[in-house]
DNA sequence: GTCATATCGAGATTGATTCTCATTTCCAAA
DNA sequence: TTTGGAAATGAGAATCAATCTCGATATGAC
């Protein structure tokens, strides 16, 4: 039950947080927004103000609830965190997201890291190139 | 001559687009935010506008003459384009920005983009890290 | 149920970036 | 060289995502 993972994760089972983690389990193939969450609550009935969106997000992220991506310019994405890392292409055109794990560059990217003086703990990596023109119908908002 | 790069570039060579090419020359080796090159400039006495700089650094970035990255969260930087392409790894803690090469990567990396349906064409890859201890003294802004 | 405490929400605030528009600069033709 | 008009600049307002403040409210241990 979804009051045990926050309960779990050290937080209090109040109403805003099951709400919006439900609406991430709903969306667990999408890389969410504050403001999409916002949004999909506003939908539901349920508005959340936008600070609390914003703040449980923080806190899910430090309970390790959820990942907390940077992929445009503007604003942080943010989805469950399954415990299976993976990687990430972002087209620069739509904003359309796809996941994706490759042994190799996996081992490379650690073995460059060390090269250069970084331990990886907690790394990501996430590449940027242009979409098939089909998808790109939904331009970036 | 650097007013023929902005010609060349089709922009008019005027005084504060020298100046801020100037600084970019001088920083080569340097990931610069706008901010800095606005401080840059302070330092020797040339005033601009802070909304001359952004103006400015996004025609550059439309001339091909300088790349915009989106490391950390916060702000953009910049960095004149030296034609060879290069990856990044930053420091989550610190915000040290390392620049790399390797053969490896680039070959899987076009592979992946195009199993997925991606056209790499404007490709960048950022990897995120935690550098050596000792480079962290100065933390992020 | 009661209470101390954690949490929430609305609105103010911040920080980076962009926009607006009156003023200034550039440059090519006279 | 002077000049006219297009292009560029600067100061400040506006915007946008995100965070903070603080009085009001909900949670859960007792």
């Amino acid at each position: 039950m979804q009051s045990d993972d926050l309960k779990d994760a050290g937080l209090k089972a109040t109403q805003p947080r099951l709400k919006i983690l439900s609406v991430l389990e709903q969306n667990r193939d999408q890389h969410m927004s504050a403001e999409d969450v916002y949004r999909a609550l506003m939908t539901t009935g349920d508005d959340l103000g936008l600070a609390t969106i914003y703040r449980v997000l923080t806190q899910f992220e430090s309970a390790g609830l959820v990942i907390r991506h940077h992929f445009a310019e503007g604003h942080a994405v943010f989805e469950l965190d399954s415990g299976e890392h993976h990687d990430h292409i972002v087209c620069i055109d739509c904003g359309k997201v796809t996941e994706f794990v490759d042994s190799t560059i996996e081992r490379r990217q650690i073995r460059i890291a060390k090269e250069h003086g970084f331990r990886l703990a907690d790394h990501s990596l996430v590449m940027h190139g242009r979409c098939e023109r089909r998808h790109c119908e939904h331009r970036r908002r």
